[in-house]
DNA sequence: CTTGACAGGCTAACAACGTTAGCTTAGGAT
DNA sequence: ATCCTAAGCTAACGTTGTTAGCCTGTCAAG
């Protein structure tokens, strides 16, 4: 059974993929469910508990993405890398959202960060520092594709294998496995 | 001679830096000039205009900051790599604005992007696509530190040397200085 | 049944924000 | 002397998140 609260998180969350953060109001989600704005205050504190919900759930989804690129097998850093790349293209306000402010650790869901952080340690083989090397690579490319900073006829693609393949310390043939 | 714009320009700088971008309200920077909110409008267009002056002088002095970098010899991808971060760590608020949204291009006096990517473009002795991976590193790196995101016992000086490293195409050994 | 709690809605309102309209006033040019 | 303009002002509007306080339907306990 899904309580208001769970309703409430959901349509928040479709607000956000389709307006954008600045469409995301309380009188926006209010009115989506056919209620007003202070009536969601019986549900939720406050506006910020409801963007941790949506972050929280981001990360959710990204663990089980990452999740399925390794179990898919090939080569694991490239496969997660490009899963990564591939959920956040996806998802943008979303991962602006999970990722351009402090992690709100304290009301997060235990567990939630580690869950999606494993699968990228596993690929890594425990080197963490190689691992987080990785990860602000394939986070500032996201960014800068995102907010739209790259010029219009960067080859982004050759830009994404070059970085891939230096930091994770492969060859660029072992790109060729796969598509994307 | 200083317009007034250029001092509403100065003072809302000031106002970034200490406050925040929450702090930044046309309402605190008429304060601190000791004016009314609606009498900035006689010199500015509106908010937008502001941050965007703001964002122009950010390019100017990162320039300057990349060519002094540069001209100060030792191997040019370190010192530039460095000299980006440590910037973008003293004016951390002035460097999310001028990065977590699409480049106002039209808006921002001509050249002023060109001039602080010129030194950049330079040290990677015009390979295009490995210094555009390179600057996601590290605005990705600068971008998790400013959010906090990396765990408090992470060792980043560890994680920075071996992104840049990797990207250059450099041996740890040259971040001492030498080159190839 | 009646009663009473409470979940979940409502309106009115507040403060802060960016912004506009319209008034005033000091200085300089005609 | 007169007029224009630069640059200030107050009042106010619409939007935002949020609070206070009220109402009402449901449902369990007496």
């Amino acid at each position: 059974m899904v309580s208001r609260r769970d309703e409430i998180v959901h349509v928040a969350g479709r607000i956000l993929e389709s307006d954008g953060p600045e469409g995301l109001t309380m009188r926006s989600i209010a009115s989506e469910l056919g209620i007003r704005a202070p009536s969601l205050y019986k549900h939720v504190a406050d506006k910020r508990e409801l963007e941790v919900a949506l972050i929280a759930d981001g990360f959710l989804q990204q663990a089980e993405v990452f999740e399925r690129a390794i179990s898919e097998g090939g080569e694991p850093i490239n496969a997660i890398a490009s899963a990564y790349r591939r959920w956040a293209l996806e998802h943008p306000h979303l991962y602006v959202l999970m990722n351009d402010q402090p992690l709100p650790r304290d009301e997060l869901p235990a567990g939630v960060e580690q869950r999606s952080i494993a699968p990228v340690l596993e690929a890594f083989a425990g080197d963490r520092e190689r691992a987080r090397a990785a990860w602000a690579f394939v986070h500032g490319m996201v960014m800068l594709e995102l907010a739209d900073r790259f010029p219009a006829d960067a080859d982004l693609e050759r830009t994404w294998v070059i970085g891939v393949t230096s930091i994770a310390g492969l060859t660029n043939d072992t790109q060729g496995g796969e598509h994307d």
